[in-house]
Formats: C-alpha cells, sequence, structure tokens
DNA sequence: AACGACAATGACAATCATTTTCATTTCTGA
DNA sequence: TCAGAAATGAAAATGATTGTCATTGTCGTT
C-alpha cells in the first residue's frame, strides 16, 4: 500500500530536498524517467503522509515538498528571502492540547508558522 | 489610484478580520451588497500593497487576507461538522515573539490553528 | 505456466482559486 | 457638458491540483 515511488524520493533529494511537485515531474523527465505526473502528486502526497516529506507553500501558493528530520515541528520563515528555521513547539504542543481540552475537542492537531524578516533581510 | 475599495476593508472587519477572497464576496453578497468577485480581488491586493493587510495562505494554499495591527485571535476547528470556537492565543504571542528574537526576526506575525471532533460530533 | 486479486500507473478530464481581458459605467476636473 | 481616466464586473483564460478509469505490473496459489 506505499504509494511513496523511491524514485520521487531520490529526486527530491537530487533537488537539494526542496522542489515542487511540477519540478519533480520535470527533473525526471528531463532525466529521462517514465513517470506520469499524477503519479509524482501521489507519491509526493504519501511521502507526506509518512512524515518523510513537509508540505510548505510558495509566496503564490504552489506546493512545495521538502526533505525534513522526523517528529512534528513548526517553521520559522523569512517573508524576504525564503528561508526557514525548524524550530521546537513544546510550547504549542501543550497549549493545544489545553484548549482543546478545555473544549471537549479529541484527536487534535495543530499548525503554527512564525513569519518575518531574518537578519540578513 | 486607490482601489482599495472601503465596503470590501469593512466586511473583511465584519468577518473577524480573517478571511478568503471568496468568502469577503459571499459575505457581501449575503448582505445583498452588489459586488464583483473581481473587485473584491483587486481591491484585496491593494489593501495588501498598502499594508492594511496581511496576505497568509490556507493549508490547502488558499490565500486569507487578515487586517493588521489588529488584536487577532485563533480558531478550534471541528473536522466534522466545522464548527469554529475563537480563542484567546496569548500564549502563542508570546512563544512567536521569543522564537523570533532568538532567530533574530523582526516584523514578526504567525499563524496558528488548532483542530480536531468536537464534543457533538 | 496460467490464473485471479489487487495495487500502481498515467492519460485525460474536472475542479477551483486566481488572473486577464475587455466592454461598460462612474467619476472628475476643466 | 464633455473628454479622459479610473473603476467595475462578466466571462474567458490560466495553472496547480485532484478525480476517473482503463490498463499494466506484482505476487501468491494452483
Amino acid at each position: 500500500m506505499s504509494r511513496s515511488n523511491p524514485r520521487v524520493l531520490k529526486t527530491l533529494e537530487r533537488a537539494g530536498g526542496f522542489a515542487s511537485a511540477q519540478e519533480v515531474h520535470q527533473l525526471m523527465q528531463g532525466a529521462g524517467e517514465r513517470i506520469g505526473l499524477t503519479t509524482v502528486y501521489r507519491s509526493l502526497q504519501s511521502l507526506v503522509t509518512e512524515e518523510k516529506v513537509d508540505l510548505l507553500r510558495r509566496d503564490d501558493g504552489e506546493a512545495i515538498y521538502r526533505l525534513c528530520g522526523q517528529g512534528h515541528h513548526h517553521h520559522l520563515l523569512c517573508k524576504v528571502c525564503g528561508v526557514t528555521v525548524e524550530i521546537e513547539g513544546g510550547a504549542i504542543e501543550k497549549w493545544a492540547k489545553s484548549i482543546a481540552a478545555e473544549n471537549g475537542f479529541r484527536d487534535v492537531g495543530h499548525t503554527a508558522e512564525i513569519f518575518g524578516t531574518c537578519s540578513n533581510c
């Protein structure tokens, strides 16, 4: 049931661990690999589900996929140059859990991102 | 040359200072205002340029617009029935500020959402 | 080898937010 | 009032992403 095509993962690595689905597809086509765009999308989705890859967004909303370390974390993003820093979210985890409990919610997840201007920009 | 229609800004305020272009448009239509989707988009773009409004992204890539300088809040969302609860984010504000400071970031903003299953579902 | 069940694939169509086009309407200043 | 600029919005275009579905590959069993 693992739809995460290893060739897609390889290509993402070759791309520097940071590319959009369309770019991964073009890279593979350019390298002579025969693969459909649909399959690239499906593989990337599986990789995200398996938490082997991170799903972020370009400024124009296009999805970009990035190799990342294991575990759940959050991002600090520079709006100017696009650099991202993975950060610990221990405080957030606790906050989300307690808020959810107060309101009787179950099976909770959360998202949190911080964005600003980094020291170089 | 100010294409930032004040009715759009008003509506964004009415929406709690946090909505997508499509939602703003629907709100205005629902309120009986005659306005085209194109104009809503153009107005929101201008508001972003004028830095009266912040442009963020939903998880699915849809653009969401947020009033700047506004004390904002966060949401607790039920994935089943869609009910949302506005929540206080004091802890998050502090967390975001300190993380940003540690990494030398300026002009920081953030997003945070919690989702799960509410007590009725 | 031949079969069947089922997962994987990909060409193509559909969806949906957003942008572009362009004709029409509204404003504004002389 | 009139001309030109700006604003508006309906409809078409765009582009990323998802859905459909027929075909192909894989694998365990006879």
